[in-house]
DNA sequence: CAATAATCGAGACGGTACGTCACGTCTTCTT
DNA sequence: AAGAAGACGTGACGTACCGTCTCGATTATTG
């Protein structure tokens, strides 16, 4: 968790007695986490000031800095609580086109306005590691898992090895994605990414 | 050229005569391209400032501004001038030989301290496009132009089908590498490149 | 009244009938009273804020509002509440013996950590009228009334001019005093003040 | 001195030579000093804040804070630099005088919109010895030794005895003003003058 | 004895000014 | 003309208090 917790702050004596105080006041924290998001998406990690994340959210800058200890945590944690709802697995029948069409949407996100926001957190992701932590268990990890249950079901069905190393697969898969989207050397069409899967899953298809 | 040169600041009379006035001092130049790739090596892209930068390189800051429009240039330009040796394709007789050789030098470098480098780059590039393409340009083109050699004469030998997509083929090859540097999901070992490398080849292989 | 009494907060229904609801803790309004005091002779008025106060006496910052409507009146009431002693005119039988006595003690105090509260006092009250006033009120006023008496017992055996502006000769005694302890260009020595006293008593003197 | 002075800054290498480097800006001195008079006579000691200095100056806040260390040796310094003229000893032929002419002069000026200039001094120098160390060697004794020179000239007269001593008659003269001024306890009019300095100086008369 | 009411401690809230840092520009003297 | 030095206006940083507000808990009077 990027937010400091109630919890940490009061130590957290077991019981669920509130601690006293003030309560933290929700509308802030969203308006904070809306404002920083819109302002990614706008004019990129320069113009994200936390200055201006509190002006645009009618908040106090202090009310930011209590509960993100940095503009790094800010983002991540404004990423996560985003994560997309459209990057499901569908169930097609092969893992050929649940693959493919998962990617399809995935580029789909990158290569929209939110991809900028992506690149924001990949970026500020190699100053703070807890920004690309953030990343990989808010949004990279949850998709995994689902892709593992694709995988799984493409070897149930004789698609793939039975010994495949799922992580290598997948990284094949979605590493070359990654790579053109950030290095920008050549372009992320949808028949980039179905010649992808041909290639990657040929290899790893039952000898 | 990321530097403004001489004949662009001079209007370049066209003649070979030398502009009037003291020559640019070659000293100063590299003393700040070192500095620069010291300070990014050492601390990251955040304590890269301009003004820490001339400081350690003994440099008036008007030095820094006259030859380098921005900080993302004078990164571009120190990296690129930085050209990494020790990259080479070997040609030992196959393709998975010959990628996986080289492959294993990159994680290497990526690995080292010259590997914070390349992600500061990587993430300076996120904002500005100019950086990204000197790290297309000066790091990734030339390579790629020998990795071309490497997979022809795999398609000579009748390693890999005639029609493969060299690009899909390199990407496949090289952005599981640049994710995991770049994510840190998963380790960048030997062993990996390995299966990598038979993994993706496995799928271009002649049918 | 410094305090908003309780009678203005309830509206004051006529009877002596208490209001209902909790009443005032006497013990947060003292330990209010100390720590400004502390504080106060510690580190001189820039460190004397709310949150500290509320703080060094483990009461709510509310708490403080609830009853002082600001810092100055808190200072004023916190020095009122602090009545110092020592500063009885003795009635030795001479104006001279009497007054240097007590101005003997009084430099006695401004030399001491109380000096310091006295100088916080004093500039407070230029910025907010009510402080000075405060200060005038439980400090000044009733040792003035005192010296009064002894001035008038000189007049009576003689001592001084019967037509002598008491006022006046207050304030030319210790105006030095204040002079010197607030702009600290010279000592505040007994000896200062037994020569204080003859040279301006003489000047009283009947013709 | 209350600013850094470059010789401080630089090592002050003996010879006139000047410091390398853009020269302070004598325009920027003055303005910021300029302001803050300004602003301290407006609205007092609490609305001068820094930022409204420099603002008013049309000035970075750097700037302020390269020159003066804070807030308290800002307004020593402004004070000082605009020290006024007005406040000449006469010379008319009489102690009485010259004394009670000059301190008319200084009461007009307590009384005036300079008057909460020098309260605010006053009250800063409570807090911070330097404020008050420049009140004294800035303000306080040049006037000084030009009384010095008057109290001589009636020792000459035989208006004074020969073994006054200056500093204890300067005081009991000064004092009572300083008294009034601050805590206004009682009205600083001429007479008040005229009446102080009979008092006073029938005390320092020869016997 | 319950209901009502005001106070208490705690601590979050929207603000404002703080003093620092780096920005990119400029002005000086020196090379 | 380019160099080092360093001051300039600008603007964001992260911190400290301001004075206000909402909590749950406590302690009185009133019905």
């Amino acid at each position: 968790m990027r937010q400091k917790s109630p919890a940490q702050r009061n130590g957290d004596r077991g019981g669920n007695r509130r601690s006293p105080g003030r309560p933290r006041s929700e509308q802030a924290r969203v308006a904070i986490l809306r404002s920083a998001l819109k302002l990614l998406g706008d004019n990129g990690f320069s113009d994200l000031t936390i200055e201006s994340v509190a002006a645009h959210a009618n908040v106090g800058k202090a009310t930011v800095y209590r509960w993100w200890p940095n503009k790094a945590a800010l983002i991540a944690d404004a990423f996560a609580s985003s994560t997309t709802r459209k990057l499901r697995f569908p169930d097609a029948g092969s893992v050929y086109t649940d693959m493919s069409q998962q990617m399809r949407q995935l580029i789909k996100i990158f290569r929209s306005r939110r991809g900028r926001i992506v690149s924001a957190i990949l970026a500020a992701g190699q100053r703070d590691r807890d920004v690309i932590a953030a990343f990989r268990e808010r949004f990279l990890k949850p998709r995994r898992q689902e892709a593992y249950e694709t995988l799984r079901r493409g070897i149930a069905r004789g698609e793939l090895r039975s010994d495949v190393d799922m992580d290598l697969l997948l990284d094949s898969l979605y590493g070359p994605i990654y790579m053109r989207f950030l290095i920008r050397h050549d372009e992320l069409t949808p028949e980039f990414v179905d010649r992808l899967c041909q290639l990657v899953l040929s290899g790893a298809r039952e000898a």
